[in-house]
DNA sequence: CTTAGGTATGGCACTCAGTACCCCTGATTA
DNA sequence: TAATCAGGGGTACTGAGTGCCATACCTAAG
């Protein structure tokens, strides 16, 4: 990627609710969520959050650099989480499924709390700010793989367009699968619906199609045979009898 | 389309500089730009802006809604021309094809004035706030694209999840190519590259591949047989050799 | 025990985007 | 001439985001 953007993350790294006493950025999401889902995310302020969280007013931008960052707290741990994994694949295997299992992480964040998920879900919905500033969390997302991509497609020549459109297909398909599933309530598996939406994604742009995939194989009971005009028939027979007597 | 944004355009449709006397609107956009390249975004305020162009600060809101919108004046004409064409097009020809000319529209835009288009380019790369904007414009096409494609996919079980990825794969690839050419100072010919670029796309999930295309369909001198497990050899024959001495 | 330094926080004070409300001017029409 | 309406101006206000400084606390060195 181009330029770090060295989102301020805070002076307490944030225990999660760990052990005893919530961390002030806790307390600040919290205390903002509370607020936003009760009265609107514009009807509620710096202050009625601050206030709500026991905490003075400066302290929300020590930890927030906006009032729209609150609602995206984890997406830069999981930026973060992406990059490693990314980084840690090296040269080999399929390029196409490890972003896909990349996008895969962010799922997991998505997936291990559904109804906070659901809440913000609702949120960014409603709230045009909110739908703005996921758009620029997502597209973060996007340039990482396509940077992935590309340095593994360098050997090829459309590899710098290849690349942006894998990861914009990538990236659509994990939102699309993801939205259903947040429009629904949270109900049903969303890995399962993820995994269809990608293998969609793999079928079309993996060289190494995936083992149960129907589009680029043949199905199970059907054979295909090419052969240059001009082939003797007999090669053609041979060729089909080996295969139908399968 | 979900919700309709009614973006204000102003009290003066703006003649874009066609007749004598430029509107206010132009004024205002011609003052932005000039402060904007001059000293930076962020540096310039509403003030600086209005009293350059010679108009009161309130008039300034009046034609855009926000600081960011002057620097893109004329994408909302864009959205509304790519809506009426896609519109236009009616149940017929290939829908891939279709959006792909949808955004062969938003090419023209940027064609138009490629100094502009630079210019502002240069600007979006440095403006954080600019980029993010920009974002918010582009997730407006895609989803305008995805909806007509959504609407032509309605009878295919994973229609919705095509049309997505389908649209950001040609928003994509667009992109991708109309970048490249800004990244260039505007040199060369944008309409070439994207046209290359969006065969690209065009080729890969169109359901009428072009005819100059290579990837799709064998090569001419290629037969392809698709047949049963259990066909009976002579229907196979049959069918090779109408297909061999063609 | 005291002091130095680093960290988390609170408290202003300030800039500026965006909005609500009201007023002015000029042109058209009844 | 009065009524109407649209483009534009002015003022005051809210609230996000920032800079600067003070304070409390905790730790390590003296």
């Amino acid at each position: 990627m181009s330029e770090e953007q060295e989102q301020e993350q805070g002076p307490g790294a944030g225990n999660g609710a760990a052990g005893g006493k919530p961390t002030t950025r806790d307390a600040l999401i919290e205390a903002a969520f509370q607020l936003f889902l009760d009265r609107g995310f514009e009807q509620t302020t710096i202050d009625d959050i601050t206030g709500r969280a026991g905490v003075g007013r400066r302290s929300f931008f020590r930890y927030f650099p906006s009032k729209e960052d609150v609602v995206f707290p984890d997406h830069e741990g999981a930026l973060a989480e992406m990059t490693a994994f990314l980084d840690a694949c090296g040269d080999g295997g399929d390029p196409v499924t490890q972003v896909c299992d990349a996008a895969r992480l962010v799922l997991r964040m998505y997936a291990a709390n559904p109804t906070f998920s659901v809440e913000r879900y609702l949120l960014t919905r409603k709230v045009p700010t909110l739908r703005i500033h996921e758009l620029s969390v997502v597209w973060r997302y996007e340039r990482t793989l396509a940077a992935h991509l590309r340095a593994r497609y360098s050997a090829r020549a459309d590899g710098a367009l290849r690349a942006d459109v894998v990861a914009a297909a990538v990236v659509a398909a994990h939102n699309h699968a993801l939205r259903t599933w947040l429009r629904s309530g949270g109900a049903g598996d969303v890995r399962e619906a993820v995994d269809l939406a990608l293998g969609f994604v793999i079928d079309t742009w993996s060289e190494q199609p995936r083992p149960g995939a129907d589009a680029p194989e043949p199905a199970d009971d059907v054979v295909v045979l090419v052969a240059r005009r001009g082939t003797p028939m007999w090669r053609v027979v041979q060729g089909i009898e080996s295969a139908l007597d399968g």
